[in-house]
DNA sequence: CTAGGGTTAG
């Protein structure tokens, strides 16, 4: 019988079973040339157990003594295989190493999270007078990118440019990948725009770095020129305009894509293109469109799951959200990471406080607390939901904590209206040796807006540029105009618009807007309302806010104007909401609402507690009430708003002396305000209130924010 | 032997 049939049969053997060869040693032994090409055979097929089986064959049939050229193979195998310190064995071993085995060994370890490593054996291959060639090149270019090492990179590019290799296309590319990662697209686009050969690899390269490098627009250009270059999209061009699409919120073009992707189903394969056109269909607010093609993927996987759940989470439907996050666990599928962050969002939308402490606790036993990402959406959660020692206590918990961390606990503390605790912990911060980045810096000025602290939040924003180097944008401004104009300065806000180094926003508008609703300067409000309409006429709330300042002043024609303004544009005031959380139940009342089962019940009380607290002194404050209609009617337009109706359903059901959690989706009204302090008092209640800015914490008749809100 | 690939907190 000739040698090659039995080559292949033996071939055959290792490829498809393991124990046959174990058990049966082979004979007559293998010769070198025969172990060298099967052990190339289980290199390209990454055959791990087949390959350690040959192996210890080779060692106990002596092939690998003083076989250099088998050695080298079978380092190359474990590199391959990710193996690396096996591989780090034999090439140990070996003498003579030839380029073909640094360089196997630097890809092993580029490969495989050892980039550093990578980095270490390159500058011994020189060492050892090995010149690098056009496959060492693109692993080092990898590995510096990775780890982010820019200085190193360069240097290794100037040594490219030596070489004379600038050109190979492998290692242009490699180039081209590593300054996207340093996030010099800049000089990667100058490296492209030099290449005199471009492949597909060439063009998505630079398509996903201007898209992870946040410019999506720049993303879709190079689409188009690659277009007219006459090259195909495979399914990484996609995944990358996809991305772009979803960023830009560009609906038609995503369409466009979903389009080509199913016409070209047969040539264009790539498993991440449905949930990323579920993700694309999510941010462009298609739900409809995401789900029906989530629900057609037979074989979900954890990122389809989080997808489509985050998906609901952002688009304002918590419950939605939280509902496919139980049928994804009752399914099976694996939770990760970041599911749990998701959930955790929508836990705090909604406040489901104890929801989200089943989360934590479902968390901790899967081993994400060590995720700093967790970590931080914890206190954020915590914060949201009202419980601020809790934030504080994952906090203090996570050991090494980011810029990221600090800024959640003191935005924690901000929305609580601690705002001497927010500064003592940005304090903590700068003596942790921490240099305090943009959202930092936002954080703490919104904390000193929320707790009326103007010398504090104006000092901190004067000396940002100067100690810190960060240049105040649009949010350390809006922050400013906040603090400035509810403080009652509404004209030093006023002319901080006036002088900014950056063009306004509506939103900066928006809050000198509120400021003068607040100290009631109508004239102020109608300047910065104009604005406000011009820059964002869709947006509700500020004409609803101006009318708001017309009614306390009784000018109801005005208020007629502003709202015929509204109904002209088609426009609606969103419906005021509140949640509140009893047994793990999220409930949710909406202003007027008799829909909920003990509509009823909640009514009566309602009933009581109003003739309670007329006795107790209660004076209806009705200037909320943007209706020119009699007071009597005026009154009970304010008896149903939704926080009411949360807290009468909450007394019910919960025990004497719970603390009620409500979470509302506009500002909460004076009366409301009044009220609820009333009723903390006559109830014996500890009552919690998030609105759409900050929390209100009623105890004994008074609320944490002094009344300034 | 080579380069590029979707989801995550303020």
């Amino acid at each position: 019988m000739n040698g090659n049939i039995s080559l292949k049969l033996l071939k055959k053997s290792l490829c498809t079973t393991t124990v046959h060869f174990k058990e049966q040693p082979l004979s007559p032994p293998l010769t070198s040339l025969q172990c060298g090409t099967i052990l190339q055979s289980l290199t390209n097929t990454k055959s791990f157990p087949k390959g350690q089986k040959l192996h210890s064959l080779m060692v106990t049939s002596g092939n690998l003594l003083n076989n250099t050229y088998l050695s080298t193979k079978l380092a190359a195998f474990y590199a391959n295989c990710g193996r690396m310190a096996q591989a780090r064995v034999i090439f140990d071993g070996i003498l003579l190493k030839n380029s073909f085995l640094w360089n196997f060994m630097i890809r092993g370890y580029a490969c495989n999270e050892c980039s550093l490593k990578a980095l270490v054996l390159y500058r011994e291959m020189l060492s050892f007078g090995q010149k690098a060639d056009n496959f060492t090149y693109p692993f080092v270019l990898k590995a510096c990118g990775d780890l982010l090492l820019v200085e190193t990179g360069r240097r290794v590019h100037s040594e490219v440019v030596v070489s004379g290799l600038e050109s190979d296309i492998y290692v242009a590319n490699a180039l081209l990948a590593m300054y996207s990662k340093f996030g010099d697209m800049g000089l990667a686009r100058m490296l492209f725009d030099r290449m005199l050969e471009r492949d597909l690899i060439s063009w998505n390269t630079m398509i996903s770095g201007y898209v992870k490098n946040g410019n999506p627009r720049k993303a879709l250009e190079v689409f188009e020129k690659m277009g007219k270059a006459e090259l195909k999209a495979d399914g990484t061009t996609l995944l990358g305009i996809l991305s772009a699409c979803a960023e830009l919120m560009a609906l038609k073009l995503g369409k466009e894509i979903h389009a080509y992707v199913v016409r070209k189903s047969g040539e264009i394969r790539n498993e991440f293109l449905t949930n990323s056109l579920i993700e694309m269909y999510c941010n462009c607010k298609s739900l409809a469109y995401s789900r029906r093609l989530f629900d057609g993927v037979k074989l979900k996987d954890t990122v389809s799951w989080n997808s489509m759940i985050r998906g609901y989470e952002q688009n304002g439907d918590a419950f939605e959200s939280l509902r496919l996050f139980c049928r994804m666990v009752m399914e099976g599928a694996e939770v990760d990471e970041v599911t749990i962050i998701t959930i955790l969002g929508a836990c705090d939308q909604i406040s489901a406080l104890q929801f989200g402490m089943s989360v934590h606790s479902c968390l901790v036993k899967k081993g994400f607390g060590a995720n700093i990402i967790v970590g931080t959406a914890l206190i954020d959660m915590y914060s949201k939901c009202g419980s601020l020692s809790c934030s504080r206590r994952v906090f203090e918990e996570i050991p090494r904590k980011n810029l990221v961390s600090w800024s959640a606990m003191i935005s924690g503390y901000g929305a609580h209206g601690q705002g001497e605790e927010a500064i003592s912990c940005y304090h903590e911060l700068v003596a942790n040796n921490f240099t305090p980045d943009e959202g930092v810096l936002t954080s703490v000025l919104s904390a000193c807006s929320h707790a009326g602290l103007v010398n504090e939040g104006k000092h901190i924003f004067n000396r940002m540029t100067i100690e810190y180097n960060v240049k105040p944008r649009l949010a350390h401004y809006s922050c400013l105009v906040d603090l400035l104009g509810r403080a009652g300065h509404v004209h030093e806000a006023y002319e901080l618009i006036k002088t900014m180094e950056v063009k306004p926003s509506s939103d900066i508008w928006a809050a000198l807007l509120s400021a003068c609703r607040l100290h009631k300067n109508v004239k102020l409000a109608e300047v910065s309302a104009q604005k406000v309409f011009e820059m964002n006429p869709k947006g509700v709330g500020s004409y609803i806010c101006l009318s708001n300042i017309y009614a306390s002043e009784k000018r109801w024609d005005d208020v007629e104007r502003v709202r015929a303004m509204v109904r002209s544009k088609g426009l609606k005031k969103p419906p005021g909401c509140s949640f509140v959380e009893v047994d793990k139940m999220v409930h949710r009342f909406l202003v007027g609402d008799k829909s909920h089962p003990q509509t009823h019940d909640v009514y009566a009380k309602l009933k009581e507690l109003n003739l309670r607290l007329k006795e107790a002194g209660y004076k209806p404050d009705t200037t909320s009430v943007f209706y020119d209609v009699e007071e009597e009617v005026r009154e009970k337009m304010l008896w149903d708003h939704s926080e009411r109706l949360a807290i009468a359903f909450a007394l019910i059901n919960t025990g004497p002396g719970t603390t009620i959690r409500i979470t509302k989706n506009l500002r909460v009204c004076n009366d409301c305000h009044t009220v609820t302090k009333m009723i903390s008092e006559l109830m014996n209640r500890e009552i919690i209130m998030r609105d759409i800015h900050r929390f209100h914490h009623f105890r004994h008749g008074f609320c944490s924010c002094g009344d300034y809100w």
